[in-house]
RNA sequence: GGUAACGUGGCCGAGUGGCUAGGCUCAGCUCUGCAAAAGCUGCUACAGCGGUUCGAAUCCGCUCGUUACCUCCA
């Protein structure tokens, strides 16, 4: 089995093997929301696909830390230096505390997380709780030469910093073409140069959310944040940062820039990873743009937009049904295939529960299990092709329709050996629950009563009382469940 | 304006030089009391034009179209 993950480094923008700094150890960071507002689901791509990373480097039996941060000061509304907090901003408005926003918008990320199906991070640290080691880093930048403090901010130095480095090596940019094309905005009579950016601002007496430093009250920039805290938990150095693709410039772009500047001295990380955007009819969706879809609105089907509620699951098949780095069209149509879809994999999971390897009269097809071997390998190939979800995915589909014809006696169980057989189960099995994440969302413990259902039903079939089979077709389906008249029995299965 | 990316069949969405993507939809068949499920078969593709090549959806050029980033955004 080809055992090699390769991902797409921004940095080098080529596709590489991974290879861990330190194996078995792995360090990821993925930048996490700001706490200010639902999640939507351009949230859930991005946490998805690093969830799905993530579960697949521990599948590989790596030693993973994972650490998505949440940002809960000094991210702007407006233009990077001169606008109200975004956080402060809610918080006047419905007159709370800033930190009861914070707390609110968090416990409502992680609930919608979790109904995602989204592992939670082994660290999740928050920017307003790591004061002191932003702090000590732009203490280092400084020291370093690349920032200067005007009245009681400080702003890095972009131009000085470029001399010796090379500032837009991750997102293609080069200096001049960006200082040429620059706007105008307020506040900029502080800064060098329109390219520096905050690291550290002086609050203005209505600012609620401060701290004392060096320079004094003030608060962080929104870029140092994740330089600070990924250090902190992670080293200079690790392996994987990721992030949504409208990350990279200029966030991810300062980030690295920090971490040269500081005593750090590096790229943060060997591999920068990038998820693609959600778009609706074609465009970007965006908080900017006001056309984002919330979590919680797709999965209640209360909105304009929806044509019905979509349940977590086919929100996250959904995604995975695309490869990460493509944009993804959001519309009703495609929702609701992917509904149907994902039935089709969680039935699979069912029938091969209930398939057994027979005891006895074994007689192993060479060619047969030769074929079924190599579908199973596929499935892998596309994961490891840059998390290929939607290659995966396609393998699997063709893999299930072979288990569908084993379990129908179209193709004959004993004609594989022990070793096919337990291959597919567990391929099947892990791919679906454990890497990709998916599970189940109906039944759960009424599984005893719909056994119960069916053997009425059974009796009732064999009495030929065909009302009373009808009357409980029609009622079962009304659960979603249909049932199946197989020749070798009586089945169920999520209706698709 | 600068810099990138993309344009695949009714819809979504993989695929980067020769080998079936896959899902959904639609039609037919098998099975069935009738269905459903499942399996099998079929259907309409690679924006346009030109070039490289024995051979291109895949490489190159041009044209048209769409989008993203350059300002907060996953």
């Amino acid at each position: 089995m080809q055992q090699n993950l390769n991902l797409y480094n921004t940095l080098t923008r080529k596709k590489e093997v991974f290879e861990p700094l330190h194996a078995p150890f792995v360090g990821m960071y993925v930048c996490g929301p700001t706490v200010y507002g639902e999640a939507h689901l351009g949230h859930a791509r991005a946490y998805v696909t690093f969830d799905v990373l993530y579960r697949y480097l521990k599948y590989l039996k790596y030693k993973v830390r994972y650490v998505r941060n949440i940002t809960d000061v000094g991210h702007l509304v407006n233009d990077a230096d001169e606008g109200e907090d975004k956080i402060a901003k809610i918080a006047k408005i419905q007159h709370l505390e800033p930190m009861e926003v914070v707390q609110h918008f968090t416990n409502r990320f992680h609930e919608d997380m979790a109904l995602l199906n989204i592992l939670p991070p082994d660290i999740e640290p928050r920017a307003s709780g790591h004061i002191l080691e932003q702090i000590e880093m732009i203490q280092e930048i400084l020291a370093n030469g690349f920032a200067y403090e005007v009245n009681g901010s400080v702003y890095f130095d972009v131009p000085a910093y470029n001399k010796d480095h090379n500032y837009g090596k991750l997102s293609g940019r080069i200096i001049e073409d960006l200082l040429s094309n620059t706007r105008e905005t307020e506040g900029q009579h502080e800064k060098r140069s329109p390219l520096d950016f905050a690291l550290w601002k002086n609050a203005s007496p209505e600012h609620i959310m401060r701290w004392p430093s060096p320079w004094g009250n003030g608060f962080p920039g929104w870029h140092l944040e994740c330089s600070a805290m990924s250090r902190k938990y992670l080293g200079q150095t690790f392996d994987i940062h990721g992030g949504g693709l409208d990350l990279m410039f200029p966030h991810h772009e300062c980030e690295i820039a920090q971490s040269q500047a500081s005593n750090s001295k590096s790229d943060e990380a060997k591999y920068w990873v990038h998820n693609n955007m959600i778009t609706i009819n074609g465009q970007k969706m965006g908080k900017s743009l006001g056309n984002f879809i919330t979590l919680s609105e797709l999965f209640s089907g209360n909105k304009e937009l929806l044509e019905q509620a979509y349940t977590p699951m086919t929100v996250r098949f959904f995604i995975l049904q695309a490869h990460y780095r493509s944009t993804l069209d959001f519309s009703n149509e495609a929702l609701q295939a992917a509904r149907k879809g994902y039935t089709k994999l969680m039935n699979g999971l069912r029938v091969l529960e209930k398939m057994q390897y027979p005891e006895e009269g074994i007689t192993p097809d060479e060619k047969l299990n030769e074929e079924l071997l190599k579908l199973t390998e596929d499935c892998f190939r596309g994961l490891n092709d840059d998390m290929n979800t939607a290659r995966t995915i396609a393998s699997l589909f063709n893999l299930l329709k072979k288990i569908n014809s084993l379990y129908l006696g179209q193709l004959q169980i004993s004609h594989l050996t022990r070793g096919t057989f337990d291959t597919i189960r567990e391929t099947y099995n892990t791919l679906v629950l454990d890497i990709l994440g998916l599970k189940e969302e109906k039944l759960g413990d009424q599984a005893e009563m719909l056994e119960l259902i069916l053997s009425f039903y059974k009796e009732a079939k064999e009495a030929k009382a065909y009302d009373k089979v009808d009357a409980i077709r029609a009622d079962l389906k009304k659960q979603g469940i249909v049932i199946k008249d197989l020749k070798t029995g009586i089945d169920w299965a999520y209706e698709e």
